[in-house]
DNA sequence: CCCCTTTTAAACATAC
DNA sequence: GGTATGTTTAAAAGGG
């Protein structure tokens, strides 16, 4: 122990050895910091549950709560997010001003526009790990459209307010003068037209959210810009504050009569149309333009009781979208499900969005495949390789696949009919669109998922594949900790981030670390520390952080050698390893580097895309760091991962130098292109085929 | 069952 | 004093 502290001292040198003493006397008195203590200390306490001790934390007030309660704490949520979303469009067009004041450490400004795409949050953790990525996607499409619709309510109300305004003032108005009746007619006017400006812009701020683009980012896009892209992580977590926290809520929701669904809900019974969708509010077609019409009415087959499961039963929860409500058994979630998911407006909304998800997905999967097979085609690919990830479902792309979709789609509803549970649940199961490697999740435990490294499943492709989609969804990402900071590291340039710099990174490219900040931060903080693939450098200004390659090739374990599902996994990987490649060469273009496996395996190509220092290029390639100084090869090898250019680095440098024995393959994330790079990654499972 | 890796939580140190 | 940044421990969970 005192060793093992004592060798990791060598690399935080200035910090010295802190108390280890009071850390062990401290781990005396813990005995079981699991549940009661522990939670109190930290930073993270107070906020919603995450994972599963929080969860089952929550659970128990739950269980507390009477159905009613929860019912209503439910409704809270919707209402909760929705008005942020309200405010936050408001701020957005009108003045930048509000907002909430605990705009968090990182000071990272942020589009408003970018900022208030995030409707996301209401997606239940639990779905995420029991989804595929696609599934979730679609899931949090239809959060989007739920929350939509709840804004569509919220608009119609004002509207019919407004209008109301505008009759009292023209009965009124009679007595006045007329110009001042028109004047102030002008006024509503033009507040209700600012209201249904509002509203498009939100519409329009969903679609673009990714309901409708998830085109492969048109190449351009400098690194610089991406940055921009950044969402605000500051703001976010504020929603989360404000839909977890049962505490303020009630008197809230008395208020909101303009979004309360359920208070519509309650003349439900009777009506038997479609859902008014609010005619006056420009109709928009629901984010993927399709004109649905479908009528809603008798579901109530919703429930149907299997023996010892329900499709909308899972983990001890409700999962019906956006619900998360804690049932301990069957039967009282049946219970739960009869209560607050009976035929009303909103269950049928929240089912029509789900058919609109569904339909959603299936249209991307045939684009994407469309795509797929033409990204093939252009790389001459053999058709015989390992069968392009054949779906289970839509195996052909192409137009007759598309058309296929929508049939399918309207097959799935002849009648107008909506089955909740069961229609829902049943078409999802096979799902999943090509970008998303077998790599991705069925998982199934609260957090413990890590492939990519495992599979050797290029962190950087997965990543530029579904670059987009983690961006945009709040799902969380199959990386470790550990690749994830270094994939930030080595995109790079400089292949050096301060930490901050690698937290931005992370808010940047997935939505998922866009809350929970107190969580992952501390989790990167740890990574960092304890990896000793994570080198870091003193810098004039600060200190940056770099990745020493060859430690992280060190501590990849010996992998995929025997396994059936690995070899599996590398099979289906590889076919679409070579594509990513093609993604990857368009990303490379801007800027996104995305380094992975650094030249171990293919000295000879060399071609860096980086602008990196001839020093850096210039580094023989020397794979293993073996036992280092086989030949020193020339000065500069020590860090090829830092200090790489760590430009005006003190003397400093010298002291990280010297991992001598370290010095390996000196930029090996330099050399070749992105292309080579993954077809390599991809390598081994080339020679399977 | 043991060992290893990750993730999370938390305590503590330091610098600003 | 508060925050950001680092280091360490420890426990839990998943996998081999």
């Amino acid at each position: 122990m005192m060793v093992e502290s004592a060798s990791e001292t060598i690399r935080s040198a200035p910090s010295g050895q802190n108390g280890v003493g009071s850390l062990s006397g401290q781990a005396d008195g813990g005995g079981s910091s699991g549940g009661g203590g522990a939670g109190a200390a930290g930073t993270a306490g107070g906020g919603a549950g995450r994972d599963g001790r929080d969860a089952a934390a929550s659970a128990d007030s739950n269980g507390e709560m009477s159905p009613a309660e929860l019912l209503h704490f439910q409704q809270q949520q919707a209402l909760q997010v929705a008005r942020q979303f309200l405010l936050q469009q408001a701020s957005g067009l009108s003045s930048p001003g509000n907002n909430e004041s605990k705009q968090s450490a990182s000071a990272v400004q942020v589009p408003v526009s970018v900022a208030m795409m995030s409707p996301q949050m209401l997606t239940p953790q639990q779905m995420q790990q029991i989804l595929s990525p696609p599934q979730l996607q679609a899931l949090l499409q239809q959060q989007q459209a739920l929350m939509l619709q709840q804004l569509q309510e919220y608009y119609k109300k004002q509207q019919e307010q407004l209008h109301l305004q505008l009759l009292t003032q023209q009965q009124a108005g009679k007595q006045q003068p007329k110009e001042a009746l028109g004047n102030k007619q002008l006024a509503f006017q033009q507040q209700l037209l600012q209201m249904q400006q509002l509203q498009q812009q939100h519409l329009l701020n969903l679609q673009r959210q990714g309901l409708v683009s998830l085109q492969p980012n048109q190449a351009s896009g400098p690194l610089q810009t991406l940055p921009q892209a950044a969402v605000c992580p500051t703001d976010l977590p504020q929603l989360w504050k404000g839909e977890g926290a049962p505490g303020q809520p009630a008197e809230d929701s008395v208020k909101q009569e303009g979004l309360d669904l359920t208070g519509a809900a309650t003349t439900a019974t009777s009506f038997a149309a479609p859902p008014k969708v609010s005619p006056p509010l420009s109709h928009h077609t629901l984010p993927n333009g399709q004109p649905t019409v479908l009528t809603p009415r008798r579901d109530s087959s919703s429930h149907e009781e299997t023996p010892g499961s329900h499709p909308l039963y899972g983990h001890g929860e409700c999962k019906w979208p956006g619900c998360e409500t804690l049932c301990e058994d069957l039967g009282q979630f049946i219970k739960h499900l009869n209560t607050e998911h009976a035929l009303d407006d909103r269950s049928t909304a929240q089912c029509r969005v789900q058919m609109q998800v569904v339909q959603q997905l299936e249209i991307q999967l045939a684009k994407e495949s469309e795509r797929l097979q033409a990204m093939m085609a252009h790389l001459h690919m053999r058709p015989s390789e390992p069968k392009p990830f054949s779906q289970p479902l839509n195996p052909v792309p192409g137009s007759s696949s598309f058309s296929k979709v929508t049939v399918s789609a309207a097959d799935s509803f002849p009648d107008g009919l909506v089955h909740p549970p069961t229609s829902a649940a049943a078409p999802v199961t096979p799902l999943r669109p090509p970008g998303l490697g077998s790599a991705s999740l069925h998982s199934g435990g609260p957090a413990r998922r890590r492939s990519s490294d495992k599979f050797c499943s290029p962190i950087s492709s997965e990543l530029a594949q579904n670059h987009e989609f983690y961006k945009n969804a709040d799902v969380r990402p199959p990386f470790t900790y550990a690749s994830l900071i270094r994939q930030a590291i080595l995109e790079t340039p400089d292949r050096q981030l301060t930490l901050n710099e690698i937290y931005n990174w992370f808010t940047r490219m997935f939505a998922y670390f866009r809350r929970n900040t107190a969580t992952w931060k501390n989790a990167v903080r740890h990574n960092l520390s304890l990896h000793k693939c994570f080198v870091r450098v003193e810098n004039v200004k600060g200190a940056v952080w770099t990745v020493d390659e060859r430690e992280y090739q060190k501590r990849r374990p010996p992998k995929m050698t025997g396994s059936p599902t690995l070899v599996k996994n590398m099979i289906s990987g590889l076919s679409y390893g070579a594509l990513n490649a093609s993604y990857q060469a368009a990303l490379a273009e801007s800027s996104f580097p995305l380094l992975n496996s650094p030249g171990m395996l293919n000295p000879g190509s060399t071609s860096s895309l980086l602008p990196l220092s001839h020093d850096d290029v210039g580094a023989p390639v020397e794979p293993l760091p073996s036992n280092g100084s086989s030949s020193p090869p020339r000065l500069s090898p020590p860090q090829y991962s830092h200090q790489v250019q760590v430009k005006e680095e003190p003397a400093e440098a010298e002291e990280d130098r010297r991992p001598g024995p370290l010095l390996g393959p000196p930029n090996p994330s330099t050399t070749g292109p992105p292309e080579d790079r993954d077809l390599e990654e991809e390598l081994p499972g080339e020679e399977l085929s």
